[in-house]
DNA sequence: TAAGATTTGTTCGTATGTATC
DNA sequence: GGATACATACGAACAAATCTT
């Protein structure tokens, strides 16, 4: 498991690292898929000649790259995993807690690839996908009488968008898009209110959501594109009106 | 460090894990800032009530994701480090070790996303950096004779957009585009060359990167946005000779 | 339910390596 | 070079989890 992506070449690897490496290459030699059992912590320890300390720290820095997965008791042991999208997500974040990143470059960002993947998705959908983004929108119908409800509808739109992303055939898209919604979820979350709510961007908001279903049934892969840009539009006059410190929290693994 | 992105809960963490969440924790709490000092082992045993078999897990795992870093000696230990953006690519890549990537997948992103760079860079760019970016398009004034001295000019003109990448104030579109760049390259670092170069679509490449440079500096956002469109066309008729396996190595830590 | 087997989880003592003064 | 302060690594023992019978 090593290559693609090139590293700059550390100088001065300590073991347990050059083990993990060592493991990697043996999954990809042996091409182990998702699931496949690696050997035990005693059959490292003959294979690789180190102590059973050092097999260990090699397994938690697999574990926290979220490359394998371990279990204790008969059968038990360590797994090739699947990187979920969830740690994935919190790996990304952890950089970005170092660097600064406002609500506008989000929205920079937002404004041209959600545009993208509802261009791509129109006339895609199943009948049971239309339903479950139908289910989210009609989940507050009414405008929000408090900035509390307010908020509910907010993160239950974000909601939308990550559903929607998750539909995509490019998986990159759908991982940066739903990487953003989270994002904005986390910041709406723990966003201090005192607006009152906005009830007409809000109304403007859920047309276009309900337009949007349409043309993604329709299949009318331009007018969704248009739609979501004004969408967009919307979402971030609401956005901005908390100019608030994103991502400046510490994520766990 | 924890927080922002949510992850659902793990039913039995293990202890490393526990130990390596309240080290994150405590470098929040005490607003620690990368290239600060945590305690050392030995402190940490006190601190946390655990073996030192068990802090040293929990440092690796932290080191892994790249949140601190350990030196032997006096005067060394762990401090707190900026995760890097190589690591922060590597940790990406094994997610999509997983996924179906192709090369149509990531030009569908680089055509909207290169194109809103550019523009949001024109006008921005110090003398120094257009000069930076004029060495790499100057790399190689001429058509390439070679299959191997065209793949030295691929990789030239995606360390351009590497280079443009980084130069401006978005960081997510920034390790976006840095990202796609880098898979891009490693993608034709390893590509088998069977196609002899195609000069017309070398030449139109090489023209549209001097024509943004020079769009850039005078500080025409729409035209750069335009040239960039262009180009984007361009360099994805060149990938698309190699429809390629993509990303399926697997990546060091 | 209980016992036993299997495998990881955790601790401790000790020794070695490494960088600084 | 020697002393010091720190991480690195090993090995043996025991604890805990989980599966099987």
């Amino acid at each position: 498991m090593d290559g693609s992506i090139s590293e700059p070449v550390k100088t001065k690897r300590s073991r347990p690292v050059l083990v993990a490496d060592e493991i990697k290459e043996w999954v990809v030699k042996k091409d182990l898929k998702s699931g496949d059992k690696l050997p035990n912590e005693s059959e490292m320890i003959d294979l690789f000649g180190v102590s059973k300390g050092t097999v260990r720290e090699a397994l938690r820095i697999l574990e926290a790259q979220g490359l394998i997965s371990t279990k204790t008791g008969p059968g038990g042991g360590s797994i090739v995993a699947k990187v979920s999208v969830e740690r994935t997500r919190a790996l990304l974040a952890n950089y970005f807690y170092f660097q600064d990143l406002s609500i506008a470059d989000i929205y920079q960002m937002r404004k041209v690839l959600e545009p993208e993947l509802a261009a791509s998705l129109a006339g895609k959908l199943s009948k049971e996908q239309l339903s479950q983004l139908k289910q989210l929108v009609d989940k507050y119908p009414q405008p929000s009488k408090s900035a509390e409800e307010e908020r509910e509808q907010h993160i239950a739109s974000l909601a939308f968008h990550q559903k929607l992303s998750e539909f995509g055939e490019n998986k990159l898209l759908g991982f940066i898009i739903g990487f953003m919604a989270q994002i904005l979820t986390d910041l709406t979350l723990y966003k201090r209110l005192y607006e009152p709510p906005n009830v007409k961007l809000w109304q403007e908001g859920r047309e276009h959501q309900l337009k949007l279903l349409e043309v993604l049934q329709d299949g009318n892969s331009e007018k969704a594109r248009k739609v979501m840009q004004s969408h967009m539009l919307i979402a971030e006059a609401l956005m901005h009106k908390q100019e608030a410190e994103i991502v400046r929290r510490f994520i766990a693994e």
